[in-house]
DNA sequence: CCCTGATTCGC
DNA sequence: GCGAATCAGG
């Protein structure tokens, strides 16, 4: 496999989207995570910034470093500091605005997220006491209490995938131990996930 | 152990 | 330019 340019666009978009190297890796196909890596920092896109606040630039440069620790006490960097946009701004301002009603935090700290998941049609599996095994299901309660908690990004190839909770709430995340090779979910959960058609003939009625 | 990106260096 | 091997972490 070869860097095409449509294969570049993909690794371009899908690193700035904030994928890692092995999800990109995987996308393409024919490439291991190596190469991904390889291609982002020949591209110098290498700094992941797609919009972050925090601008830290890293040009340190020491040259010398011959063998032994160079006891050099740091060049002390200048740091410019560029210009604080302090308020300044309203310069000739005889009269100042009355007064702020609020400081506003640039950042909210909290979210606010609760319509995340409207209740839809696709609400997964979620076990319905109905006929599960007795074992089955207090196996699941067993496990749910250890659950890792994790959330939709968390998750990877080898977690457990099974939902737990509303996901039209706060209370939501899914089962995140380590699912059984090959299956999206534990064992527990595969348990109840994928029933036997013998063990689950009609019940409709 | 799973994963992440960073770097090196022979090709 | 490429990417496996390796490094350095979480």
């Amino acid at each position: 496999m070869s860097w095409t340019d449509e294969r570049v666009e993909t690794l371009k978009r899908m690193w700035a989207e904030g994928q890692s190297a092995s999800q990109i890796a995987k996308e393409l196909g024919g490439v291991t995570r190596n190469a991904v890596i390889g291609k982002v920092h020949r591209l110098g896109l290498s700094n992941r910034v797609g919009g972050n606040g925090s601008r830290d630039e890293i040009e340190e440069e020491v040259a010398p470093a011959t063998g032994t620790t160079a006891a050099s006490p740091a060049p002390a960097a200048p740091r410019p500091e560029p210009a604080r946009p302090a308020d300044p701004p309203r310069s000739a301002d005889p009269r100042p605005a009355p007064e702020r009603p609020a400081p506003v935090a640039p950042v909210a700290p909290v979210p606010l997220r609760k319509p995340l998941v409207t209740a839809g049609q696709p609400l997964p599996p979620q076990p319905s006491a109905n006929e599960i095994s007795p074992e089955a299901l207090a196996s699941v309660r067993e496990v749910e209490k250890r659950a890792r908690r994790l959330t939709l990004m968390e998750l990877t190839e080898r977690t457990c995938k099974w939902p737990i909770g509303d996901p039209a709430t706060e209370d939501f995340w899914f089962c995140g131990l380590p699912s059984s090779p090959g299956k999206p979910y534990c064992e527990a959960h595969v348990g109840v996930a994928f029933q036997p058609m013998s063990a689950r003939r009609d019940r409709r009625r």
